[in-house]
DNA sequence: CTCCCGATAT
DNA sequence: ATATCAGGAG
């Protein structure tokens, strides 16, 4: 089945109408916790993330207060968010670089975010787009597959999708379609047993099951 | 491509 | 029991 960009419109705006108010789950009052919120997110609930961020930033919420906390502590904290070593050593290299290279402040370049340790394409589009309010989307593991079932944008890779996306959707509204895919993918297009018979895109959807 | 990794939903 | 969770580095 054919997936013509007038259908990827009427899914489009299905998707605006159904998650019109949506917006990052994860919690944070500024970049830099934005910054390590978004880093702790990775193979983990953002549930998960914002009782661990809860409890970091009470004790540390700058790269100077993280750095004095030390690797151990830092990776005591964060523990329950799971590849937690890897996790510290990147937050702990990442806190080292903003005091060096940038006053302590997190970068508003796109380039810049990414050449962070523990930073990829994702997580700079993230932090870019909701603090920096630049326009980007944003391809994690529920913009990916909502994407390639939906066929908005098909790809192997998450770049490929983004690329797809970018195209099929007008700029300025980049930011927030990146939160009507999340949010789709979190409630109805679930990785797992995915809810076809009460999406609202059930009738447009290439991928959308028979029965139930 | 493999490794990192605990918590949680199914 | 195990697939999956707002991925990134080597």
């Amino acid at each position: 089945m054919k997936v013509t960009k007038k259908v990827k419109d009427e899914m489009l705006a299905i998707l605006e109408n159904t998650y019109k108010d949506t917006k990052s789950a994860l919690n944070f009052n500024n970049p830099f916790e934005l910054l390590i919120a978004v880093i702790l997110s990775a193979q983990c609930t953002d549930k998960r993330v914002n009782v661990t961020t809860a409890r970091l930033f009470a004790k540390a919420n700058t790269p100077e207060a993280i750095l004095n906390m030390g690797v151990e502590n830092l990776e005591n904290e964060i523990r329950d968010c799971g590849l937690f070593r890897n996790k510290a050593k990147n937050i702990i290299a990442t806190c080292h670089k903003l005091c060096s290279d940038y006053n302590g402040q997190v970068p508003s370049g796109f380039d810049e975010l990414l050449k962070l340790p523990g930073v990829g394409r994702k997580t700079a589009n993230v932090v870019s787009s909701i603090a920096f309010n630049r326009p980007a989307i944003a391809v994690d593991t529920h913009v990916f597959r909502v994407s390639n079932r939906l066929r908005l944008a098909e790809g192997a890779t998450p770049n490929e999708v983004e690329k797809g996306l970018q195209k099929a959707i007008p700029m300025e509204k980049w930011s927030d379609a990146h939160h009507w895919l999340i949010w789709h993918g979190r409630k109805i297009c679930r990785a797992r047993k995915p809810l076809c018979g009460e999406c609202p895109l059930k009738e447009l959807c290439p991928s959308a099951a028979i029965d139930a």
